[in-house]
DNA sequence: TATGAATGAGGCTTCATTCAT
DNA sequence: AATGAATGAAGCCTCATTCAT
């Protein structure tokens, strides 16, 4: 599905920016109150009229869906770079994972949107895949350097991304030091995988 | 924190009749849609009038602890159950998981509830505690067996809790047969304590 | 028009009983409350079930009437000792306002309330009626005695009576000693009569 | 307190028309219906959707506020007016009265609103400061003509003020032609307080 | 007859979406 | 094209009144 269905096009440089405009702002707003938050308070972060966001999304469904697969995209970019670096697949599960942590760190609330995203609507597919892709990849490296158990690729990917999740992070936050947390996870998960 | 918090108690038998409808069509509806849904139509399918919902529950919130906190209850009878049985620590975390995943199964949307319910709410350490009691109990026996590693168990129960989780289920359930989730989500939280 | 018209007649002596409780335990609420007072709550106060304030009075307005009439009778019976003494008319105003005064003391919004039935109710004529009469008498009575000037006495009646208002009341408070009040009203009155 | 408190200021002309759309319609409902009157006929009157008000108003309460306001400024700017006469005091009072009795007849039951108003909100200081304030001017200017006696102030303005009440109004209604009244109420206030 | 549980119309308020400027 | 004011359906909750026990 193309980025067009979800940000109603424009020729003018200006509209576009304030689509830019507008989903950073959610971004923000999303973080803190995930879908509960409000097209006015969106609108009002981006320092554009309710208006402006209708011209440009549809509806509130679709700024949703538009704000969750950029930050998709967004993980997927920054795990390419790790899942093309030449270290055994255990490290890089461990790289890919503090990217992850990283990104909740950042976006709060909305880790618990693109779950609901990937399960619910027509864009569940394309989530699952884009952040599927480099983690199967990785395990399927892992199982051929004899690594990890030979378990289907896409269930232990399953578990991972799973494990990877906003309302651990936080149950965990409240046991152990934060910069704790990445190895942890980590030490979980390939302990799972192996 | 008592029950007659969340209902309004009442000696009568009709009342308490109501009581139960009311609960167990908030369960029927909350395990659909979660907390968005409306009280209206949990009346509807109790077959009561809303203010009789709320002569028993202040607001909605108490009927969402309500609920909540009857599920988590009868989650903890039958854990209590397995944890009594004689058999490795190993054994009873796959017998604890089986009980879990029938309740999910069975509840659905409100595990997410139940989540949410226990960060965020007055009911919450009350919550933790009764899902975590069961757990840690069989997490240092395993340790004492030498069958865990020596992570902090109120660490690992984190881990296996989460791991229980509806969104997980449901994803696995689009790769694999029903009953093979049990024993595929048992192993890996076993290979992560071990 | 007769009480019976405001609570249901009934030949039990416990019934009776009951309708006391619930006047006793509505002067009471209507007291703090004003009209707004819940029916539930007068309940709770004069021990009785809902229903059976409902067997009595045939719905809230009604309640309101009776407790009203009662009040109101019980002002009559203590001016008409007030008049029947021979005194000069000013002093028996005197007399008529502080009992007025005490009154208001006892029922607080109450007053608010019968103003309000006078006003818009069939009950009105009634109630006017009756708080008029022994005024009436003594007003004529200052006339005769060259005390008071010749305005139409039931104009001075409205003036007398509405000067004796809880709201005055309230306010004169915050301004003097409560035990002065009576006489400062009485001055005022007794100036705008004479 | 500033009226930015009462309704959310807009720099929007048609924003502005509403408001006084809605401030016009519920000057009218209040009036014959009092604070009880609902937002929805408030709005249909206006010829606005709900929301409007909502959006101007942050609640209910705050409406009634307005209004009152809005009616204590046009009683005071009246008043002004009539306190800058270079006549004796006992005319201005006449004159203040007449005012008074205009409004009063122009706004039925709000009158009773700006009572409660005056008690039990936060405008109460306000409202009350607004309306004694030429009232006592005028008073002190009387004693220090002579006219009238010396007793406090602030007492005697508070017999005034109440004397000035819808209710009394309603009930000389029904005992004297109209345009009798001012003169009637105003020889007994001067009266009382001569 | 007395009880209090049940009812549901009706009120207040919110917020996604539309539309006039 | 951008704005933000307007809309109104829909949700929560209250309480006078009814009705089953």
């Amino acid at each position: 599905m193309e980025k067009e269905n979800l940000s109603v096009p424009s020729s003018r440089k200006d509209a576009n920016r304030n689509v830019h405009k507008i989903m950073e702002a959610a971004k923000v707003v999303f973080k803190e109150k995930g879908t509960e938050a409000k097209i006015e308070e969106i609108a009002e972060k981006a320092g554009v009229g309710v208006g402006t966001i209708y011209r440009r999304f549809v509806n509130k469904e679709r700024l949703v869906w538009a704000v969750g697969m950029e930050i998709i995209e967004e993980i997927r970019d920054k795990q390419r770079i790790d899942v093309d670096l030449s270290v055994p697949a255990d490290q890089k599960i461990r790289l890919i994972l503090d990217e992850f942590l990283l990104l909740h760190h950042k976006y709060g609330q909305l880790h618990e949107m693109l779950i609901t995203l990937s399960q619910d609507t027509p864009f569940g597919e394309e989530i699952r895949h884009i952040l599927s892709d480099v983690l199967q990849v990785t395990i399927r490296e892992g199982q051929e350097q004899g690594i990890f158990r030979n378990e289907d690729p896409e269930i232990l990917e399953a578990f991972v991304l799973h494990i990877v999740n906003a309302s651990l992070i936080k149950r965990l936050r409240s046991q152990m030091d934060v910069e704790d947390i990445p190895k942890t996870i980590a030490d979980f998960v390939l302990k799972g995988l192996s």
